[in-house]
DNA sequence: ATTCCTATAGTTTTT
DNA sequence: CTATAGGAAT
């Protein structure tokens, strides 16, 4: 279709790249690690690198690009990029998603490939096992030399199937642990590390699979490949083993907080060796200010010596103090500051209460039920983002495809005129339905279907107030609507019945606690979709985010116990929370809860960071 | 039976 | 950093 040459294509939807990122894109014969700072566009590199791929015809049809991030908003926010940036045919040979979607789907696809015993027929569940568990597990067989943790580490390590012949009490515990997950149960549960080995062995055995795999993508991106795991990176060494399949990966060292859960130490190095990679590095920082990156380079220099100054792009928009310590007594007196400086902040007109985040080290559904009150008596929401609604997570909720379809349907339900909503809304119900496109006659009447349907739901809104049963009734008729079978035959993510079941399940209960504490419908979707709220959420679920106003929550000796200069990925873990800030990063200290970490206040104070009496200052 | 010492684990994620 | 377990010393 609209093919540009090499020479005539510029960026598409930003000014320009820095040279480094020209240089990294052009690269299309070798693969190229591109390591970057926090803000650099890392992100938007990889969406630009797909787009120029895609419309010079570098990447003909019908081969694709496989993008794998690690979390499901980086992966949607890059297929959302594209789609922007390309014409529809040319965005739909992207495949961007998560590492653990893209092997779960190779399971549902060809688990019946699998060798004996692993292609053991029936359903299965996705279970996080706990460390208690593993410990019930050894207890049970009595494997008295094995502990609990060697046991969880070592399955996402040992190959399929487990070489139990040399004896090792380690392997026989491994292999009767497999049995047991397989046979154990009525149905067989796995976990994400028994899925990624499960692939690895498709992969492995199943040559046809493996080149069909790398038939479909010449071109394979690594978003925030610093905390890829071993398994994961083994199992696409597998995956694309003897391909000639160009790699470009992006991450950043000085970002690396997942070694707890299996992250390589030496990823950057590895990949530079196994692919013959050239390494590139990125110099702006596009989301801060100067004076918040002169900040951040005190911490990055810490954490690597010869680490390079990054050049800030972010204009300053905040007069006043940009970076402080706040220092509490109580924690009352602290819940109480911070709520009403938000709240002034957003009255003012200074940020908006959704581009402010408050942060915190751990036990996020703890601090929210602490802090929430002092907000709530001010007018002002707190949305935790990874609080469990049922089996899934409110963030992730909101992003399901389910939830893009059902919400606008149920805006077009509140209110009278609503011309974006009712473009969704008409966008997803033809792609659902899927009309003959030669048909006009058929389109007509798949607009006339909806119309009507749009009117029913008016008029039972209209009947009933916002509580839980008339949530439920208007779920229910929104799914009668659109059919839970049409919607799973339309998203591969969906076709098992328990993951559909699982948004599903989760959409009715967050739209019902929704209409229970509002007045209005609007109100509820509002609550819904987070519009309004402060979010609150960990450091580690705010990796690749991005917001005006950070304030840490809890910046104390018992909070990051572990932050020592000895231990270097929690310093990284600082580090990432410091970088969410475009305009302002603040840390709340409480004497009642521990007390101020000399070091990393010393770490700032060159920078100008003060520790400021948190209730004396305003 | 009690106290005192030392070693160790705990937090954070992915459909 | 704290909480807790287990062993040694009283």
């Amino acid at each position: 279709m609209t093919r540009v040459s090499t020479e005539d294509w510029v960026p598409q939807g930003v000014g320009d790249l820095e040279n480094r990122a020209w240089e990294a894109l052009r690269q299309n014969d070798i693969s190229v690690l591109v390591t970057a700072g926090a803000g650099a566009g890392k992100t938007e590199f990889l969406a630009q690198k797909a787009t120029y791929l895609l419309q010079t015809g570098i990447c003909p049809a019908p081969k694709r690009i496989l993008a794998i991030s690690f979390k499901k908003d980086a992966a949607r926010n890059l297929t959302e990029r594209v789609a922007k940036r390309c014409p529809k045919d040319q965005a739909r040979r992207f495949d961007s998603m998560t590492f653990d979607a893209f092997t779960k789907g190779l399971l549902d696809r060809f688990r019946p490939a699998l060798p004996e015993p692993f292609n053991a027929p029936g359903t299965y569940q996705i279970v996080t096992p706990f460390r208690r568990d593993y410990e019930d597990f050894i207890e049970r067989h009595s494997y008295h030399r094995v502990s609990a943790q060697q046991l969880e580490k070592a399955i996402p390590l040992a190959d399929l199937p487990v070489d139990i012949s040399s004896g090792s009490e380690i392997n026989r515990a491994l292999a009767n642990y497999w049995q047991e997950q397989l046979f154990g149960d009525d149905e067989i549960s796995l976990s994400f590390p028994m899925i990624n080995r499960l692939v690895k062995l498709l992969l492995q055995e199943n040559s046809y699979i493996r080149r069909a795999l790398q038939a479909t993508y010449p071109i394979v991106f690594l978003d925030e490949y610093q905390d890829t795991t071993y398994a994961q990176y083994d199992m696409l060494l597998t995956a694309f083993d003897g391909s000639d399949s160009v790699f470009t990966a992006v991450g950043d060292d000085k970002q690396r907080i997942m070694g707890w859960a299996g992250a390589m130490n030496d990823a950057f190095d590895q990949f530079e060796n196994d692919f013959e990679a050239r390494r590139i590095t990125l110099l702006s920082n596009w989301r801060s200010h100067e004076d918040l990156v002169r900040i951040q380079h005190e911490i990055a220099r810490r954490i690597d010596g010869h680490v390079e100054q990054a050049r800030a792009q972010g204009t300053r928009e905040i007069e006043g103090d940009i970076s402080a310590i706040w220092q509490f007594r109580s924690i009352d007196e602290e819940n109480n500051y911070l709520a009403e400086w938000v709240s002034r902040e957003v009255q003012s007109g200074r940020v908006e209460a959704h581009d402010v985040a408050i942060l915190v080290r751990m036990r996020a559904d703890q601090v929210e039920d602490e802090i929430a009150p002092a907000f709530t008596a001010r007018g002002l929401r707190i949305r935790n983002a990874a609080r469990s609604i049922g089996e899934i997570q409110i963030q992730d909720l909101l992003g399901e495809e389910l939830t893009k379809i059902f919400v606008p349907l149920l805006r077009l339900g509140a209110t009278y005129r609503s011309p974006d909503n009712w473009a969704l809304a008409q966008q997803s119900y033809m792609f659902l339905e899927a009309p003959d496109p030669d048909s006009d006659i058929s389109q007509e009447r798949l607009l006339f279907k909806l119309e009507a349907f749009v009117g029913q739901l008016r008029a039972e809104v209209a009947r009933s107030q916002p509580a839980a049963d008339s949530a439920e009734a208007i779920a229910g008729m929104l799914l009668e609507f659109i059919g839970s079978a049409t919607l799973r035959q339309s998203y591969p993510a969906y076709q098992r019945e328990r993951d559909f079941e699982r948004v599903w399940r989760g959409f009715v209960t967050l739209l019902k606690e929704c209409a229970e504490h509002s007045s209005s419908w609007t109100e509820a979707l509002d609550e819904f979709e987070g519009i309004g709220q402060v979010a609150l959420m960990t450091v580690h679920k705010s990796k690749g985010l991005e917001f005006h106003t950070m304030i840490f929550y809890g910046l104390d000796n018992q909070t990051w116990w572990s932050l020592t200069p000895q231990r270097d990925e929690e310093l990284n873990t600082f580090f990432v929370a410091f970088t969410r800030a475009k305009q302002r990063a603040f840390f709340s200290q409480c004497v009642e809860r521990g007390s101020s970490i000399g070091w990393i206040q010393q770490l700032l104070a060159p920078a100008g960071v003060e520790v400021i009496d948190g209730v004396n200052n305003g």
